[in-house]
This record gives structure tokens, sequence and C-alpha cells, in this order.
DNA sequence: TGACAATATGGCAAAATTACCATATATAAA
DNA sequence: TTTATATATGGTAATTTTGCCATATTGTCA
């Protein structure tokens, strides 16, 4: 097991504004510009933190003309959150399992 | 959608060692002791990975004698883990989802 | 070409994290 | 009670993360 890059996976995901920007991306592919509108940080910090979440994986980025569209890479992202969800609530117990493949 | 909480699990899971601790307790639950000697740390560094872990809701614990024994409370987890290795392996793609509840 | 808009990068200060040491606390056994 | 073992907590230095400013880079359009 490679707790290395397992690690890294969360810590992309361990910031608030890098999980909104996730869930952004959900719902639609944006540009720089509309993430950093939405999540009301300077523009070199929403860069910074999409290429922490591109660096891992969880993101894609294409551009057209001179704008960069992220996308969400890995929907599986929205499905490990709905058990962190559950964490939160504390509604796993021990001998159930949340999300059976 | 409270993403403040929702860092704060992945902020719990973005650590190698306490990665290794939470893996570790899958197999079976284990005394501070057992997983001192496990990750190799100075005791009282396990022993504040363990409360950041207990904080979150991912862990919980009993006293049996003189000893803390701590076991994974959110099998759940080990779900996440699974879609988090294929977000490491690029194996997730748009359109698929990676874990159907 | 020049001017402009979008994005990325370098540098820095503040804040958070990590792991150690020392020590406090709690429990058990003698 | 004394001693020993297990665990938790306070303090601190080193490292990492975060977010800003300034600026570089890239692409578009006139």
């Amino acid at each position: 097991m490679d707790f290395k890059k397992l690690a890294d996976v969360h810590k992309a995901l361990a910031n608030e504004s890098r999980l909104k920007i996730v869930y952004k991306l959900y719902e639609k592919e944006c540009s720089v510009t509309e993430l950093t509108d939405y999540v009301e940080l300077d523009q070199s910090t929403v860069s910074k933190h999409l290429s922490v979440l591109l660096n891992v994986g969880i993101v894609s980025n294409k551009k057209v003309k001179n704008l960069v569209f992220y996308s969400l890479q890995t929907p599986c992202i929205m499905d490990m959150f709905s058990c962190t969800i559950k964490v939160i609530n504390g509604e796993d117990k021990p001998q159930k399992k949340c999300c059976k493949n």
C-alpha cells in the first residue's frame, strides 16, 4: 500500500476552498475566472489550488481560446464524499458497509 | 454543504502515519502501545494522531485495565480508500461511478 | 504589431501541522 | 503505599500549507 500517494489525494481534499471547487466542477466544467469568482479568493490562489487537484488527478483541464476549463476527472470523488458525510454524521457503524461495490 | 467538516475528515486522512494506523485498525483493534510499535513514532505522537482520528469520528476507543484499545468506527473509510486508489491509478473516468450505492 | 484579458509562477508572511522531549495522569501489581 | 506500565498533555522547533502581491506568460483581437 502506497500510503504516501493515498495521503496526497486526501491532502488535496483537505481544504475548504478546494472542496468547494470540486463540488462546483461536479455541476459543470468551469474556467479559472468562474471558479475565482465562485470561491472569492485571489486568482493566483485559485490557480494554485487547481494545480494541486490536477497533480493528483482529481481534475483535468483543456484550453479553449484564451480560457482554461477545468473539469472533474474522477466522479468517484463524489462517492467518497457520501461516505465522508456518513462519517461526519456518525451513520456508519462497524459490521456495515456504506457503499458496497 | 459543510465544507469545513468535510475538510476536517480529509485532513484526518491526509497523513501517512494516520493512514497506516487506520489500515492496521481495519485488521483488528489495537492498544496505543501496539500502534506505537507499528508506526515507529514517539508514543506521544501516536496518541495525538489517535485523538485527531477520534475527533472526526473515524475511530473509537475503550479502556481495558490500563490499556486503551482503539478500533475503526467507520468501515466506510475503507470504501473511500478503494475510490482513492482508483483516483491514484487514473481508473475512474467521467460518466462512470466507482462505487455505486 | 500593440493592447488587453486569462492564467500561471515566484516570493513572502502568517498560520497550521508534525514529531520530538519532558512530564502529568491513571491504572495495575507488588 | 511504592513501583512500574500505559496513555495523554504541554511546550517547542522544523516543516508544510495557505493566500496574498507582483509579475511573467499565453492567447485574442484590433
